[in-house]
DNA sequence: TATGAGTAAACTGTAGACAATAGCCAATCC
DNA sequence: GGATTGGCTATTGTCTACAGTTTACTCATA
């Protein structure tokens, strides 16, 4: 007899503590993006294993992916440091973010089908909802949750992957600006769909550029502050 | 009393053997790249390290490193997997490498200078000359590095980066074709230079987007033998 | 007072040892 | 006869210890 006549869900599958780097790796990306941590700062194995209680291995192991995936710097002999994003490293990132979500909006646009727009509508008016409350938090929430899908819809997962890491970091970097841009960000939403739902790639591609562009614009306005 | 007054490399910054980890990221990288290590093969820790003459962790580290660039596959306490590449998936790659060298060519396009306009033509007339001498490899090595230089030119590390790693893979995928193409590369390398040294953003992008195609095409065709 | 060597502390890099877990095969029970 | 259970083996996950570097500081000296 096989596990297959039980119902879905009736063993809790409890919760696999999973390996501790994973853990690692995510407590102190947390507290990165969160500037608990904050850019520049040096990161000592020894304290962080106290720290999170566990051993200098998992830390260490979490640091290196850490590393390659940009949120911190690795000097030899010396350690890890927060990583100090440059003026000209986060333009260059936006860059890459309009050119990825870019591509997925065309890709979206011409393989969507129409519960797949209806998805998107789905949070496009959760969003809108959120704003009009003045719900920061879930506005932002939902903004992530609209590009994620518009990725997932574009079924290409290699570029999905790039564009969450990509994503993740452009987000820690415009932090104070994400909050700036309510209303006017779903208006743009709703021209995507649309693009979307007519599968018209052309105006898809047009509408996410210019899109993520406001958001570079609102980045630099932001200097003059 | 600051550095600042010393030419850049008047030191030559004695070089270092580097961590372990980097050698045997680096060892590792080529034997898979060079099929050595089969793709699906476990890679047991203790093996590779006895191997190499070094202790598991150095192999660890690497490990990790090659799992989060989608070497390796990490099954948890099972080991690591050279990973197995799907259709789907290497056609996604190509659809990510086109889009990063597309964006690449036309950045050159708006910013090359006539030196690096040079230096591609350098490039270009080398790999022909490899072409017309029948030598593989060399006119391999100077495709790659014609490609790096475009990236180069375009002056986004970022963009660098990312389109580093993926180039790697997709090399990797399409190796048994990237032999296949020879003159008829070089041709196009040719337009995308007359596109950047005219600063035509637009053309530069189609040349590009148009010449990655066509490896895609050929490595579809190479399907029916 | 400024300079330089010398020294000590802190931290990382590497190695080796132990504990935990998944996979496999044989023995056992219905 | 087939499935299940129990133990065995191999391999990973984690911890502790030690060696090698780098940094910062102290103190003697010109």
């Amino acid at each position: 007899m096989t596990v297959r006549g039980l119902p879905q869900g009736a063993v809790p599958r409890l919760e696999r503590p999973g390996p501790l780097r994973e853990r690692v790796y995510e407590a102190l990306l947390e507290l990165i993006t969160t500037r608990a941590l904050r850019p520049g700062q040096h990161l000592v194995e020894s304290e962080l294993a106290a720290q999170l209680g566990v051993s200098r291995q998992p830390v260490r192991e979490a640091l290196q992916r850490l590393n390659t995936e940009g949120w911190v710097d690795l000097r030899p002999a010396q350690g890890a440091f927060v990583h100090e994003p440059t003026e000209e490293e986060a333009d260059q990132l936006l860059t890459v973010r309009t050119l990825l979500e870019a591509e997925a909006a065309r890709l979206a646009a011409a393989s969507a089908g129409p519960s797949g727009v209806e998805a998107l509508e789905e949070l496009c008016a959760r969003g809108e909802r959120a704003v009009l409350a003045d719900d920061v938090d879930g506005a932002v929430a939902a903004n992530a949750e609209f590009h994620a899908k518009v990725m997932e819809l574009a079924g290409n997962t290699v570029l999905a992957e790039l564009a969450a890491q990509v994503d993740r970091r452009v987000r820690w970097y415009y932090t104070p600006v994400a909050r700036q841009r309510g209303k006017q960000s779903w208006i743009e939403h709703r021209e995507l769909i649309a693009a979307i739902s007519d599968h018209d790639e052309q105006r898809a591609t047009a509408v996410m550029r210019a899109h993520t562009e406001h958001t570079r614009r609102t980045y630099h306005e932001r200097e003059r502050d």
